[in-house]
RNA sequence: GCGCCCGUAGCUCAGUCGGAUAGAGCACCAGAUUCCUAAUCUGGGGGUCACAGGUUCGAAUCCUGUCGGGCGCACCA
């Protein structure tokens, strides 16, 4: 249970009764009113602003209003007093039995610690990665990954029905290249000298393979035959071999797909056909000539008929392009196909995680999925900016050409799984973020990973200890009513904020909220484990005091239940030994 | 020129659908270790929340404008 919930229902109650006594108007929105923990510990352990929210529509004073309120809730058994703060807050104080009680869930639900109901089952899809099937992965695709897969986590947590989609870009002239490249590595394969790669093709080593097995399927029997005979099977055999290369480097990141959606198959089965022919029956497609872009117009640019789709109904700037010039889809047209088809599925919340440089895309995009769905889909686009890349300090340079190009799968290789998407989640989606891979590594206290994992590690840690003391001594059965230290209370009260966390977290589609409460809940765990240095009946370990141990034990076991809830979410491995 | 994102301590960044005295790490200064892992902790200095207006009980947060930085800008993906 939310504590924070529990006491926003609570207060709800209490404004419908003064609503039935006539006190309050009926009908009050109450959507604003909040139930938050005060910021400064001294005002008490929650805090609610229904009275200055209220005040107006009401018309009365904030501070009377306030005093109504904190009469009836001072009757709840669990508040111990009411007091009315600055311009009209009412802050509780609670009897210590609450977090006592919050520890005690903690130990019954284990890392379930935090699943939360307000997701209600709603189905969401999350399209992440979603890399172009010509290549590698690298660094920037990592962050986008990480971020996609602990959104989706968080979802589920928070009682959603997540769909993990990765749309694949099968169609376009890229893949084309991607198969002539692939073709050079097949001669080449066979025996012959191809010299450099031309510019304009994939000059990867990562082809090699691919040439060779081609060169296994097919022999010689390709050689020599015009381009339009061999391009189509080597096309599909490419891009199966690079996703499988995908796949398994996402595997290795402990990132899985629940759907593969082919951009290909979509236009094959017409999808795109049928998602435009719906569009131009509510007259939302037409023969146009754009204006030229004001400012900075393009050398080549010319005045050229177009098939338009009229995204500046919904929102967009211009109305955007849906046929190339050569008469196939564009990216955008068959992308609409590809959110109809998410809403199809079922999903009525679409998100998008996109690197940064698509974010001239994000508009006509939400106009399109509005449009296609009739205003009944939602599309959130998550924009994550970019990674640098830096070696104790120094900015890595990085260059396809130099072949100083750092990919995903070497990333992880050097680092770790859990380092990568520990770190990715240390910033905003909306800040760019530094990646040290000197740094990261480091054991110390600038190094968040750590300094969450040597937590999560000094909780076990101790346990292994006690039971030398006491054999067979756990936290659980422990009397809780014996933790009473004001230091042991500060932390469960931030133990049992880890519910509202991944809410929050979740309805702000923001996962690194998540690393911050982790940083938090170590650092006050650091904090009481030194008090206790200093000061000796403060150790969780006491030697005369069985049944005090026991109750510090399993304050600990809550500590270490929501820190390992924390990082099973962010998909990192909680350690239980640092070395 | 237009759109989106950003601008918070010397540096890198958090900041809860607007809430009380704006926070953390790094760096700097002063301390804590016979004792559960000091790989940690405690304390200190450091702020015109880019700037100017507006909205209201209340603005770092919302709106408008200005300045500065990043990304993008017909048919690529």
């Amino acid at each position: 249970m939310n504590i924070f919930t529990e006491y926003g229902t609570k207060v709800a109650a209490v404004l419908g009764s003064l609503a039935a006594d006539g006190t309050l108007p009926q009908g009050l929105d109450l959507s604003r009113v909040a139930v938050d923990p005060p910021r400064d510990a001294s005002h008490g352990d929650l805090s609610t602003n229904a009275a200055m929210v209220l005040a107006k529509p009401a018309g009365m004073k904030p501070r009377d209003l306030a005093a109504l309120i904190a009469e009836r809730l001072n009757t709840e058994d669990e508040v111990l007093s009411t007091d009315i703060a600055g311009p009209g807050f009412i802050n509780l104080r609670l009897d210590t039995m609450v977090w006592r009680r919050c520890l005690a869930e903690i130990l019954a639900a284990g890392t379930a610690y935090g699943n939360s109901a307000i997701g209600a089952g709603e189905r969401v899809n999350v399209e992440f990665v979603s890399a172009n099937p010509t290549g590698p992965m690298h660094i920037g695709h990592a962050r986008g990954a990480v971020f996609g897969d602990v959104l989706a986590s968080l979802l589920v947590k928070a009682g959603y029905s997540v769909v993990r989609d990765y749309y694949v870009n099968d169609a376009g002239e890229q893949v084309n290249v991607l198969s002539r490249s692939a073709y050079l590595r097949y001669r080449e394969a066979l025996g012959e000298d191809i010299g450099e790669i031309p510019s304009g093709l994939y000059p990867g080593d990562y082809l090699r393979p691919v040439g060779k097995a081609l060169a296994e399927k097919y022999g010689d029997s390709l050689l020599g035959k015009p381009e339009s005979e061999w391009l189509p099977e080597l096309r599909a055999f490419t891009i199966d071999a690079m996703m499988d290369m995908i796949r398994a480097d996402l595997d290795a990141f402990g990132i899985r797909h629940d759907v593969f959606t082919s951009e290909r198959a979509l236009v094959e089965a017409g999808k795109v056909d049928a998602a435009l022919k719906t569009l131009s029956d509510r007259g939302l497609i037409y023969e146009g000539v754009l204006e030229p872009p004001k400012g900075k117009t393009p050398d080549d640019w010319e005045p050229r008929e177009q098939t338009l789709f009229r995204a500046t109904d919904f929102g967009d700037e211009v109305d955007r392009a849906l046929v190339k010039s050569d008469g196939s889809w564009t990216y955008f047209a068959s992308d609409i196909a590809c959110h109809l088809d998410k809403f199809q599925r079922g999903s009525k919340t679409l998100i998008d995680v996109w690197g940064a440089d698509h974010g001239g895309y994000v508009r006509r995009m939400k106009a399109a999925t509005t449009a296609i769905s009739e205003g009944q889909a939602a599309l959130d686009v998550k924009i994550c900016q970019i990674v640098k890349l830096m070696d104790n300090g120094e900015p890595i340079k990085m260059s396809k050409r130099a072949g100083t190009f750092v990919t995903l799968r070497d990333l992880v290789d050097e680092v770790g799984p859990g380092v990568v998407r520990f770190i990715m989640l240390t910033r905003s989606n909306d800040a760019p973020l530094d990646f040290d891979l000197t740094k990261v590594t480091e054991q110390s206290r600038d190094n968040p990973v750590f300094y969450v994992q040597y937590a999560h590690a000094r909780c076990h840690s101790v346990a292994r200890m006690a039971t030398e003391t006491f054999p067979g001594i756990t936290g659980s059965n422990a009397n809780l009513s014996l933790l009473e230290d004001e230091v042991e209370l500060s932390l469960l009260r931030l133990l049992a904020q880890w519910p509202r966390t991944v809410e929050a977290a979740a309805n702000a589609h923001e996962p690194h909220r998540i690393a911050y409460y982790l940083h938090d809940v170590a650092a006050e765990f650091h904090g009481l484990w030194t008090k206790g240095k200093e000061q000796t009946d403060l150790r969780v370990i006491l030697e005369d005091n069985q049944p005090l141990t026991a109750a510090r034990l399993a304050l600990v076991e809550g500590v270490r239940i929501v820190i390992a809830s924390g990082l099973e979410l962010m998909g990192v491995e909680p350690v239980k030994e640092l070395r």
